[in-house]
DNA sequence: ACAAAAGTGTTGTCTGTACACCCATGC
DNA sequence: GCATGGGTGTACAGACAACACTTTTGT
């Protein structure tokens, strides 16, 4: 069956679109460029790219992911295919958006500084080119579902980490605070946490211990699905 | 601006592929047709369409809705674009799913038959089309966590029901059963439901009182979000 | 010895769940 | 008067939220 149908419809330019987000510490962040074609060369722009035929469009996704930041095997997730008529004023452009979870001191800071990415604090966001800002606003609220359910949250922190850190990250997600007595005992009920003997020394006296995520004991629960908010 | 960039990439055919979902007392279904078109002629599909560039593609999707049922202003929602390369032998063509859900008795059952269209139960799906089972299963998903925090369960029913014929929506909908009593509570307890003085007589001598949604009071909810299962 | 962050328990309230009987009516 | 589905209440258990003091150790 060759590929011959279809020849009267319209055909259209599909761009992938990535909410990049990080975690540093302080606020949630996304990873914005400086765009290069026209038309809006010089604006903020999230990073993106035009799907070729001879890749499915999650490949697009992580193609372009790695372009950016030299990373692949990353927690990716398809968000929602932006199709307005207007939305490019360069032509008729569909968007695929994909939001991404990477540990940002792992990220290739040749290759960022390359395209003038800079990672911002979503509270601080600048003007977007196009419907980005609408795509990273859609972005944060799926990934408080998501993060509500799934423990991909630790996808933003390092692979050791301690429970204040965790909970900085599920208050930057958030946009709240969290009791600490009950979050910790919340996350550790949970039994997905491994405590190391190794202590983080530099921002107390006493020391907090370091975790790292089990992967093992959360595939057990996944089925049953797990209440981390 | 004129729409002269983006010359040199590649461009591609854009489906809308729309899962129908409604409700008749007894199981889920979803709306089905017989292709008309090559590849696959004759097979069971879900009702779709090519994007056409002057309309965005959430009017697409309700014009091959309005297209299939005659209905317009129906609840619909974007589900996930499907990207694999080799998903429709016809070409290389990108797929948004969409579903609906719509009021079984309100469709136009003469349209329905130019399409030779049929509502199939969830749990006796045929052989589909591509990866049309695929996007049945993955709306199925969707509507389950979409109808646990939003009261959208009311889209399918008609106008007015009963507190039975809404707790087998949710059997239905959840594939379990719930208590009957605490199903009541629940749900009244939202103050979402307005009950009637007329009574649905055919399928007991007492008779059940008929209820209809409160959107008004629904909307007053609707920030603080509820939860209904 | 003191400053600074780490770590830890208890109580009350709310939510979910399990469970069984009387009610109204048409026949 | 009886069969049929309609409608209702209670008690227990687990989850969540509010709340403050002691511990460790580097200086």
């Amino acid at each position: 069956m060759g590929r011959i149908e279809y020849k009267q419809y319209d055909r259209f330019l599909v761009a992938v679109d990535c909410i990049i987000f990080g975690f540093d510490g302080s606020g949630l962040k996304a990873l914005l460029i400086k765009r290069r074609i026209e038309p809006e060369a010089g604006k903020w722009s999230l990073m993106g790219g035009f799907a070729e035929h001879q890749e499915s469009i999650n490949d697009a996704a992580a193609r372009i992911l790695l372009n950016l930041t030299g990373l692949d095997k990353i927690y990716m997730e398809q968000l929602h295919c932006f199709g307005d008529v207007e939305r490019d004023p360069g032509g008729r452009v569909i968007s695929i958006a994909y939001f991404a979870l990477i540990k940002i001191d792992e990220s290739d800071a040749d290759k960022l500084d390359a395209h003038q990415a800079k990672w911002i604090d979503l509270k601080k966001l600048p003007t977007l080119i196009f419907d980005h800002k609408k795509m990273i606003k859609l972005a944060k609220e799926r990934l408080q579902q998501k993060v509500s359910n799934h423990p991909i949250g630790f996808e933003l922190l390092p692979h050791k980490f301690t429970l204040q850190q965790l909970q900085a990250l599920y208050e930057a997600i958030f946009e709240r605070s969290f009791d600490k007595r009950n979050f910790t005992r919340k996350i550790l009920s949970l039994g997905i946490l491994q405590r190391l003997d190794e202590k983080e020394k530099t921002s107390s006296k006493k020391g907090a211990f370091y975790y790292v995520f089990d992967k093992k004991k959360y595939k057990q629960l996944e089925n049953e699905g797990i209440q981390l908010i």
